[in-house]
DNA sequence: AGTGATACGGAACGACGTTCCGTTTGTCAA
DNA sequence: TTGACAAACGGAACGTCGTTCCGTATCACT
């Protein structure tokens, strides 16, 4: 099962000239990606297939050359957000100065987040083809903050004891959490973690413990 | 929307005599309620609805009438199980010690817990059969669980700086969080957890603070 | 320009949730 | 008991979904 493909054999011997790969089908799956993120953003990531496949102005079979499940398709989406919203960061980070770099990238997270109403449900189906998409999330973005975390530690503006990791979780959680209506409710509460950064800047505070209090309720 | 239907009015006004509900279509529920408990536990709540109905020796249109919608029989399945969990503590309060009753409630919570894989995602499904599901959950089964430990704190055996709410949680989240193999192992970090109960018996124990330790990881 | 592999579109399939409707069955009065 | 009517029934039928199949069109290379 599951042919190789003589296709993928060349796309990694030489990544400059990617021939055999015909450009019409390059193409549909660009536009299909594209079309996928437009259609889970507005309707979920449970909408149908042939919804998908119409706005990338393309048939069914199509999507499913590319894409052997539905799942995958959701997943590849997935990944090429998190890739596009990791590579915000080194690009924010030359642009601004350190906490301004940091604050505008949790939003550009934020948003990301936003668009993932119903795949957190869809991590725990057990579906395979979400399996490896945690790590993938972790691995790709954990750094990306880290990276943005460290210049602003070092340039003193935020406090030092806030780890990357539990930072994508605690966000993550916040503006999931604030259920359909809440997006701004969720960029407000953001805010105010970015704040909470900024509160212990340079300053090793007898009063404030290494850990955040427990959050209420 | 939703008619009343005249026949629950008399239902209400004289609880013994059911009439005007015709036999076999309160036969018909039963027989529903228990097919759907049975299937939901083997096939997950996803489980086809023609599935059910055959398990009941019923059509269809039997399920559909009962429960407008699918959510609405998962609902319903969910609300009795409830029920019967909550009514397991009362009749354990009496039969056992007290601590003995609490582990075994516990358990009981535990196995009825571990049939409901699938249903956490369809909470968060926005469906609005589900909407009130959270709060009958807590309702019933806080007080439930509170009495057996309140018995428990009386008698000296168990510590008393645990609530109802956060050891339901906290169960819940264990035999859940094991994936679909670990029924067993997640047994054996309840009766974990109930040691733990145990050993701070009596004993308000300087070294032990308040609160749990924040679960690692 | 010709040719063969590659990719395409859309009809078709099976399964699902849900609805419709002709038929059966329980209940109550006579 | 029997008759009649509302209540409840069963299963075919509808629309939608994910997925597959297959005849056709398109690209790449000579």
């Amino acid at each position: 099962m599951k042919q190789p493909g003589r296709a993928e054999r060349l796309e990694e011997a030489s990544p400059v000239a990617l021939r055999t790969v015909r450009a019409d089908a390059r193409r549909n799956l660009d536009a299909l990606l594209e079309a996928a993120k437009a259609v889970f953003g507005t309707s979920g990531v449970d909408a149908p297939v042939r919804e998908i496949a119409a706005r990338a102005g393309v048939g069914i079979a199509t999507v499913y050359r590319h894409f052997p499940q539905r799942s995958d398709l959701v997943a590849a989406v997935f990944r090429r957000e998190v890739d596009a919203c990791a590579a915000a960061a080194p690009t924010l980070g030359r642009a601004h100065q350190p906490v301004e770099a940091l604050a505008r990238w949790l939003r550009r997270y934020t948003s990301f987040i936003a668009t993932k109403r119903g795949l957190a449900a869809a991590l725990h189906s057990g579906d395979p083809a979400f399996d490896a998409l945690p790590a993938y999330f972790r691995q790709n973005l954990e750094p990306a903050l880290q990276s943005l975390l460290d210049a602003a530690v070092r340039a003193g503006q935020i406090r030092d004891d806030v780890e990357a990791y539990e930072l994508l979780r605690a966000v993550g959680n916040l503006t999931l959490a604030t259920g359909d209506d809440g997006v701004l409710q969720g960029r407000r509460m953001v805010d105010l973690l970015i704040d909470g950064l900024r509160f212990g800047a340079r300053a090793p505070a007898a009063s404030l413990p290494s850990k955040r209090r427990r959050p209420q309720r």
